[in-house]
DNA sequence: TTTAGCACTCACCATACGGGAGTGCTAACA
DNA sequence: TGTTAGCACTCCCGTATGGTGAGTGCTAAA
């Protein structure tokens, strides 16, 4: 293990970097943070942590630069928590819950604000419409054939869905069946109705029935999946490491890949807390320099959802860590009231 | 105005900076384009172009480009008509129809296709709440205090709001309230109900209906504004011009700034066809290097929304003119049958 | 174990220089 | 009068060159 004083050196190089995105020399660390020591015994301190893998050298006659070896001691063993000056949780609540009228609009929100906090790239998988508990149910025969179906979800999320059917039912049919369906799904989710509950509805409504819950179901199958939005994703050009253009838009374009991001974030989303992915820890190829910090959020007790941010392997990871926990709690909490 | 061979020598340099972005030489043009004449009387005639202010030379050893006057020229009097190859208006339409459940998803989806089409930016503005005709109103008490308003609109956008009330309002005057207004409202736009409308709704259901009549056009209200989305920002980084990535995070933030967006299309909104506004006949600072192609699309005989494509002023007009045009045409249709 | 001293490395910057693409001008030609 | 060949001139750009400075590793002394 790192002894005391190679920790100290190891702190201050990796905090200097991620300030000055410059390789970090032993004078300059002898300077800034006052160790007692001259240049040359950190010398000797970096080669050893560079010996060690903690520290990496661009060329010979450069400082020196944290590894992802580095980075993850740093973030579980030396990073002093950070307090976002003049923001609290308070505050970004009433801020998500002001900003928009709906609450789709609000998990956006949250995620702009993340983007704005972080001033790097925000990400956030909104609640798979399956684990959530169905609020209200309402069939509306419209002057067509067309029916529209609308689902309300427990943290006031709404579903709209156009259905056409072939058939003429009468709006007297659609309401009776309306209130069944309503019955039979208020409280549970999704991924709990089985089969058997539409038996009963299709054995009490006949062909009728049957037919009608076919095309729901189907329409609800399509947008149940899970989706997930970025924000902010400007920000990557202002970082240092992403001057070179070609990079930049290799790095756009794995953000374009939603399937991608999806199982990223979704490897955070078993264990609690804030958790941090370094350089290649992640496995995607575009994302081998960059560090994914993410948080699972909640409606109660259950998680429905994961925010994160996307920056570069040297990005601020008190700053970032903070931002996204705190985000995740005002999300929770709005989350969690919204009836 | 003119001779014939200014002409051809004009639109010789264009097509050829369109295609190289570099600047065009007297000999590229004699050795590509077959004039029958020497390098030395294409730069006479290059110079005369200069002169009245077609071309510009950034050095003066350098080839010519085109200035805004000569593209200008180009757009109105020399550019041939442009076909896509393997693209056709069916194509098109099915895959907006296709690919998404519902009518803004395929709105966004087009603004997909364009950019695609064009490699550059698209942007769409969607059909402004108010000028759309209602279609159906329902209102659905909920559990706790909640309703939920639903708006159905002719090219089947569906809108929702869920409101709150502090007064308990009874299941049947709920819906009672929600079949007169849906009587009331069907068939007309947002922006012809006038108070009268709903004088006569509150006089026939007094106190209860005032009170829910009022939130329910404050929530309309919200977001009756018009909306617009950009597709397609990262093709911004592969062209050669915003390889300077400062250029490109000032254009990046112009994009962001919407009103702005809105009144640069809604200028074009005026006129019926494709328009362009070329470099600098964008009053906007950040898009002087930028041209803007545009075109409105409709909702029967009605104009509901512009589409458009920004790119460098050295884009490839025949092409991006064609694509709007025909994604323009491909989404009126769709719209229009949408019942 | 720490530190001063020193030779060495190498990115970075400024300068210089030659090649090449392109121009404008002039004079001859049809 | 319009066209063209020839030519001198301009200026960007890529490459080579040398100096500077930041930073290192090693050695020897404290």
């Amino acid at each position: 293990m790192l002894d005391e004083r190679k920790r100290l050196v190891l702190r201050a190089i990796i905090d200097s970097y991620i300030e000055t995105a410059e390789p970090v020399g032993s004078r300059t660390i002898a300077r800034k943070h006052d160790l007692g020591v001259s240049p040359a015994t950190i010398r000797n301190e970096m080669a050893d942590l560079e010996e060690t893998g903690y520290l990496q050298q661009p060329h010979v006659s450069a400082g020196r630069v944290p590894s992802d070896k580095g980075y993850r001691f740093y973030v579980d063993a030396l990073i002093e928590p950070y307090v976002f000056p003049g923001v609290e949780l308070r505050k970004l609540h009433e801020e998500m819950l002001n900003a928009q009228p709906s609450t789709e609009r609000r998990i956006h929100e949250a995620a702009r604000l993340l983007a704005f906090l972080t001033q790097s790239v925000s990400l956030i998988v909104a609640p798979s419409t399956d684990q959530l508990v169905f609020k209200h149910l309402q069939l509306v025969p419209l002057e067509d054939t067309g029916i529209l179906v609308t689902i309300v979800l427990h943290p006031g999320i709404v579903k709209n869905r156009l259905i056409r059917t072939k058939r003429d039912y009468s709006p007297d049919q659609i309401f009776e069946l309306s209130t069944a369906l309503n019955q039979k799904l208020k409280g549970i989710t999704y991924r709990e109705l089985g089969p058997t509950i539409f038996t009963e509805v299709i054995r009490d409504y006949g062909e009728i029935g049957k037919a009608l819950v076919e095309l729901i179901l189907q329409g609800l199958a399509e947008d149940k999946g899970e989706q997930i939005y970025a924000s902010g994703t400007v920000n990557i050009l202002n970082q240092p490491e992403f001057r070179d253009v070609d990079r930049a838009i290799a790095l756009f374009e794995a953000l374009e890949e939603k399937e991608h991001l999806l199982s990223l974030l979704g490897a955070a989303a078993k264990s609690s807390g804030v958790q941090v992915a370094i350089g290649t820890e992640n496995v995607s190829a575009a994302m081998q320099a960059c560090s994914l910090v993410t948080c699972t959020y909640y409606v109660g007790d259950d998680v429905v959802g994961t925010i994160g941010v996307i920056g570069p392997t040297r990005m601020d990871y008190a700053r970032v860590m903070a931002a996204v926990d705190m985000v995740s709690h005002a999300l929770s909490s709005l989350l969690t009231e919204e009836k």
